[in-house]
DNA sequence: CAGGATCCGATCGGATACTG
DNA sequence: CAGTATCCGATCGGATCCTG
């Protein structure tokens, strides 16, 4: 169960959607969405410069997260009309209380996932230092 | 990317299994994982009654969720040796702490996702009303 | 009733190549 | 650079059957 590449809801096996939080859990029920929305928290960025920070995602899964992202009003798309092209994504308002849930999860995982056996492998750009987005609106 | 069927911590791809936040995106960025949490915040369940609550639910999926979260000592598996069989599972301490990102979800859900055009289907047990999970503790 | 085993189709997502 | 299109393998998850 995972978000569809397009933003279609048309979805007819279990994605919940009738309900507000069945939305939110359908929607936030992807990593690569959390992972995305929680850089971007941090600053702006172009989709190079976030794919790189999202070490292993390709350009297609990007895409299709952003797009998303974009049809729902979380994320907002800045082309710049140059050669070679720019385009910077950055957070609406609406995709900066995302926030409040990353900080919860991240609360959380600081509490109980700190001290497990950490598998080998270290990926993803996950700062541990907290970004400066306005967790105090909890 | 979704939470593999045993709880290893193998994968090598993108989990970022590293940071305590990478690996509460890994956790919670899985719809079964949120959506088993949330009902169970509401009261502990035996298996199928969990089974009906969350409508599509394959009694693997299931199970494979259910053990991923008992191992990670969110959920407390409690067997009771009789005919016909009985489980029911209910939430740890350190799962009611999950509450918290529920919350949050739910927050952000009812502030911008309610009004956007329900995509015809209701599945899921997922209802509207607080459950009686700590949100204060925020 | 609770859940393990298996089969198998659906889907997702990575790699690559190509375009403006 | 910022994507899109296509191919295709990996994985997940549903259905079914079976057991204690």
């Amino acid at each position: 169960m995972k978000v569809s590449d397009q933003a279609n809801g048309t979805n007819q096996q279990n994605d919940c959607t009738a309900t507000p939080l069945g939305r939110a859990i359908h929607l936030l029920g992807d990593s690569w969405v959390l992972l995305i929305i929680m850089n971007l928290l941090r600053g702006s960025m172009r989709f190079n410069t976030l794919r790189a920070t999202l070490n292993h995602i390709s350009s297609k899964t990007l895409s299709n997260r952003l797009k998303l992202l974009e049809e729902l009003g979380f994320v907002q798309r800045k082309a710049f009309l140059e050669i070679p092209p720019r385009v910077e994504y950055h957070i609406t308002e609406k995709g900066q209380e995302l926030g409040d849930v990353i900080a919860a999860l991240e609360k959380f995982g600081n509490k109980h996932l700190s001290n497990l056996p950490a598998p080998s492998n270290n990926d993803c750009q996950l700062s541990t230092e907290k970004p400066p987005c306005d967790q105090d609106t909890l």
